[in-house]
This record gives C-alpha cells, structure tokens and sequence, in this order.
DNA sequence: TGCAAAAATGAATACGTAACCATTGAAGCA
DNA sequence: TGCTTCAATGGTTACGTATTCATTTTTGCA
C-alpha cells in the first residue's frame, strides 16, 4: 500500500507538502508541485478516503435506506438518489431494507460516519428518529414520514387516496375495493384514511378493504379473495402503483381484462405506468418531481449548508387517467 | 464523538480492553465484560469502521459499478447483488455508470479500499481491467466481459443472438430487423454476431440492422427509422429486453400492435417481462439465475477465501416463448 | 544592503481502532 | 511453599491522512 509518507520521500518532500499539492496547491510552488505529481504518477499512488474521514469527520458518503426494487417506485427514487448524489461528489450506501433489518441497517450507517441519511422504509414511531437527531446526523425520509412530522418529502397521500375513490366513484363503481398495506406506515396509512373518507362521505361500505403485506404472493392472495366473493368488486384502489401492477398480473393471468372486467387505480405515477402495454391510471405529484430527487437534494444542501431548518415538503397530486379504468355499465 | 477511549476511561479499563470486549470476548472475564457493556450502552458509543478499516485494511464494503436502471435487466442484478452481499455483511457502494464518467467511477473504488468489484460497466478494451489486478482488488463483471477474457459471468451472449434469430425465422418471418448497441461492449457484439451469423446462414440480407446508444430517445429514432422504410420490418429482434421493451412502447404508441403487426423478441429474461400486460418473448438462461447473484456470490468466494482461479461462467441459454412474437402470414 | 513581511516548507500531532508485546495475578501441581 | 503455566489486562504502536505550529526561504521595499 503507497502512502503519502512514500510519496514524499520519492519526491523529496514532507509528507505535509504532498498532502498539500493534494488539497491546496496554490500554497505550494509550481516546480514543487511538478516533483510530487510525477511521484504520485510513477508510484501510482491513491490517497486513503478512509484515513481521510478519520482526520476530517467528513466521508462523502451518504446511506440510502431504500425499499425493495422489485418495487417500482424505489427503482424511480433509487436512481434519482444515487445519481445526484454522485453528481455532487457522495457516494451512496444502498440497502434494500424490510421492516425487520432496520435497526441493522441504521448501525451500519452509524457505524460508517455517513454525512447523511435518506431512506423511505421508516415506521411511523420509529425510535430512530431521536437517535439520529442526537447523533446530529442530517437525514430526511421520502415517501414515508414519522410522527414526529419533521424532515420530510413526501405527496399529498391522503389527498391521493381521496382522488383514486373519487375517480372510480365518478365512473359509476359502487363495489370499490382498497388493497393496501400495513398502517404502520404513514403512506399507507393516509392514503387509506383518504380513500376511506370519501367512500364514507358516498356512503359506501368497505367490505372489500384489504391490507396486504405487499409482497407478490400477499397481493396475489387479496386479489383471489376479492374475486371470490359473491358479488366482487368492479374497481380496485391500489395504494401504490406496485400493488396495481401486481394486481394487473395476477388478474390477466386470472383471464380477466383490465379495464373491461375490472378497473385498477395505483398512486406513485411511476415511470413503468406509463408504457405502452401498461398505462396505469394512477395518482401522482401534479410537479411530477421525483420524491426521491427531492429528498437527495434537500439532504445534500442540510449537509453543506448546516441548515437546520426543517424540510417539510408536501406535493400536491392529481389523477393521471390512463388506461385501466373504465366507467361502470 | 465518544470514543473507546471514552468508554474504557468510564469503565475503568484500557481501551485494549474494550476493543477486546467487542471482538474477542471469550478473552475478557465476564464482569469486566459486564462493566464495559454497560458503558458502551451509557455513552452511547458506536465504533468508528473508518478507523478500524485502516487498522485492519478491510473495509466490508463492496463497489457496484451497474448499468442504469432504467434498464429493467440492472434492477435485476443491482436488486441480487446489493441483498446478497448485505446478507454476508457486506456494504454495497452503488454507482450507475455511464461510459464517459468511468474512471471517476473506478478512482472512487480505489480510493475507498473496497474490498472487491462487481461491476457491469467495462469496455471490452478497458485499461482498468490491468489495474485492478495490479492492486490486487478482487473483481468481476457480469453481462459484459473484458477481451482478457478472466472474471466474467455472462450469459451465452452468441447463441442468444442464434436463438433470436432463428426463433423469428422458425416463424416465418423474412424482414428481419436488429437494434443493438454499440459493439465495444461484448453483449452487444456477441449478441449481434450470433445474430448476423443465423441470418447470413439463411442467406437473408441485413438492411434492417440498427445500432443505437440505448437511450429512450435511441431507440425510438430506430424504431420510426425501420417503420418507415419501404418494406418495413416484421419481426424485430432486440439486444436486450431493455431495448424490446422500449421498442414495443413506441410500437404501441405509434399504433402497432405486437405482435399482430410486428412481432419483437428480446434478450435477458429480466423479471417484469413476465407480467401479464407485457408478456415479452425473450432469450434468457436454462437455469433462470440471476447473473448479479451468481457474480456477487463468486466476488464474495473470491474475497474471502482468497482463491485466484479464475471465474469464468458462461450459462446457456434458451426461447422463453411468451406473447410477443407471432407466426408470419 | 538590510529588514520586515510573506511565501513555502517541514515537524509533530490527532483522528479511533486493532494488534503486538509486556505485565500482573491466579491457578495448578509437586 | 515454590515454581510453572495460563488467564486477564494494560501500555504502546501503527494505520494514512490533514492540520497546527514552527521554521526556513523568498520577496518587496526603503
């Protein structure tokens, strides 16, 4: 392993200076300079970030605690993420976190130093919250948000629920099912207080809600038990583009047609919802932002600029009408 | 920052002590263990890896130099890759890599002392193929592959041009298009040439051959290129998933239905091609691994257990016949 | 030419950990 | 009891860098 200290003595300097022609040339003069870049040159030396962080508390790394890619509205934010962090000199951390490792994931961030955090999979009364407060470790959650209401980016998920009953229920369906996921969440919370609201204020009945662990198999599962019922439904809120995907599949692979059989409504207006052989009816951010872009730089300016303000950014949202619904006859 | 000096200090010990308490235990008699245990928890203190890793020289982190995942097939891998190597206690520095900024890439690797080096992003010419073996940084690629022919894992990028080819032709179909990729990059050379060499077999010209950067706007520009030639093409084979999915999106888009008016096949298999709406007729391997899984668990092999044989994996491939291809009539 | 100010360089140190070597104390045994 | 062996602990150092402070060299100017 080259070290700085073997540059120095190749070029016939202090190790200071080398360190120096690193990070402030303009303090060193030019022949100088010349010498120890021929030396790193010739010794094909690269500095230690490792040993760097040590000295400077500073890592240029951020942790991104993201939720599954098979996900698509985590492949979105992952690649908003990682790009523009990248862009602005970070590199990225990357856990694909269930609810279970997250307590792993926050010590290997810890652990690490990163300058900062961004994840999404935060429960609503996570006690990580105070912790990284404590630590003085700038972070900020997309998507998800915790109770504590700070640092956060997210949409309008109640409002976007009320839009996906709204929508069906200006169609004509009467039978409107929910499937969503655990409420520990706050998205899927909202959306589902949201969806559920309206339904009440139309006096509809919620027989047909299902809460999903949103996993291909649970999805699949909630969508058979619907089917099943005696009258089932004629339209189907999904409280993530995700879900409707899944719910897409399972039911054409079932042989019913979307929307002649049935009509689907996500929310997240992810990029694959708009595809030719897809397009998803679904609800998303009016400016449609990337949360996840939204939330990288927002955390990247907390680090930078030690603003200390909160971040609490709520996009507003609207129907994206595309081709998997259809008006009740 | 609360060291473990702090904590030996406040438990009465040395900080020997403590380091010993954490990583040999069974050295350490159990009320001293007891006592330094409670410290930790009463400080809070949360060892520092950037100091351990420059003691140890190991750092538990990986680099992923991915393609971008716009590309359905590096949501795959990138998706295995980062949940196997987080399941072995690695971290994984995620990057998405456009060719231009890939030495900055590389540099970033090397700065950090990752452990090892997946990645998907190399030329098939790349000098840094030669660096990393020089710095003895354990690495490896999958999907492409470098012309030294060492650490790959891949699939049968030749015969899945073959299998294309003959799959459409076994259709009947004689217009027969390609759009590729640039050919400095292995897939797409070996793909092409196991589909230029079918095609020359069945003595079938090759104007409808198209080689894009892959991009969105790429691959639309292609696809109004063939469409609109005298006698367009009526079976398109695509380089990729990535590219047949972009191409039946413009087709859709454009009116075309796939595959009543043009048929499309792809290569890789990749996870979303299965879903109901999409349905996509691809070249995928016999065994359905994931490449990012069989190269992040041969990269962690490699680590450690220190083995220098090389990895060399090439998986065969065949026709996953689905609902994008149709007889010529 | 002489002197002060400024520029350029170097020596020493700190960051937080693990590892090496040294020391202490306890246990085992004749 | 006296000796050896082993368990338990501590002191010191190294890892590779940036930084602080001290020193040397150069520059500017009267």
């Amino acid at each position: 392993m080259v070290s700085s200290k073997d540059v120095a003595k190749h070029a016939g300097v202090s190790q200071t200076t080398v360190s120096r022609v690193l990070n402030t040339p303009n303090l060193v003069k030019k022949p100088t300079v010349d010498k120890v870049m021929a030396a790193i040159e010739e010794l094909h030396y690269i500095p230690n970030a490792h040993a760097r962080s040590l000295v400077q508390n500073k890592t240029y790394t951020i942790a991104l605690l993201s939720g599954p890619l098979h996900n698509p509205f985590f492949v979105d934010t992952t690649a908003a993420i990682v790009n523009y962090a990248n862009s602005k000199g970070y590199r990225v951390h990357v856990q694909f976190v269930n609810d279970e490792k997250l307590n792993e994931a926050y010590t290997s961030a810890v652990e690490n130093k990163v300058d900062g955090v961004v994840m999404s999979c935060i429960l609503l009364d996570d006690p990580i919250f105070e912790k990284f407060e404590k630590m003085d470790i700038p972070f900020i959650t997309y998507n998800r948000k915790h109770i504590n209401n700070k640092h956060f980016v997210e949409i309008d998920n109640y409002q976007a629920g009320v839009l996906s009953a709204q929508h069906v229920l200006e169609l004509g369906h009467k039978q409107i099912a929910w499937i969503g996921g655990p409420s520990t969440v706050s998205t899927f919370k909202n959306r589902y207080d949201g969806f559920a609201h309206t339904m009440s204020d139309h006096m509809l009945s919620q027989q047909y809600v299902i809460q999903t662990d949103t996993t291909k198999q649970g999805v699949k599962e909630a969508f058979e038990k619907l089917m099943h019922l005696p009258t089932p439904p004629t339209a189907i809120c999904a409280a993530t583009d995700a879900i409707a995907l899944q719910t897409i599949d399972e039911a054409t692979k079932a042989g019913f047609h979307v929307p002649l059989d049935i009509s689907v409504v996500g929310i997240d207006n992810v990029d694959i919802s708009k595809h030719g052989r897809i397009e998803l009816t679904t609800i998303g951010s009016v400016s449609e932002q990337n949360l996840g872009y939204l939330a990288i730089s927002e955390l990247i300016e907390m680090i930078e600029n030690k603003k200390n303000s909160c971040v609490k950014i709520t996009e507003s949202v609207k129907v994206f009408n595309r081709k998997t619904t259809k008006a009740y006859q």
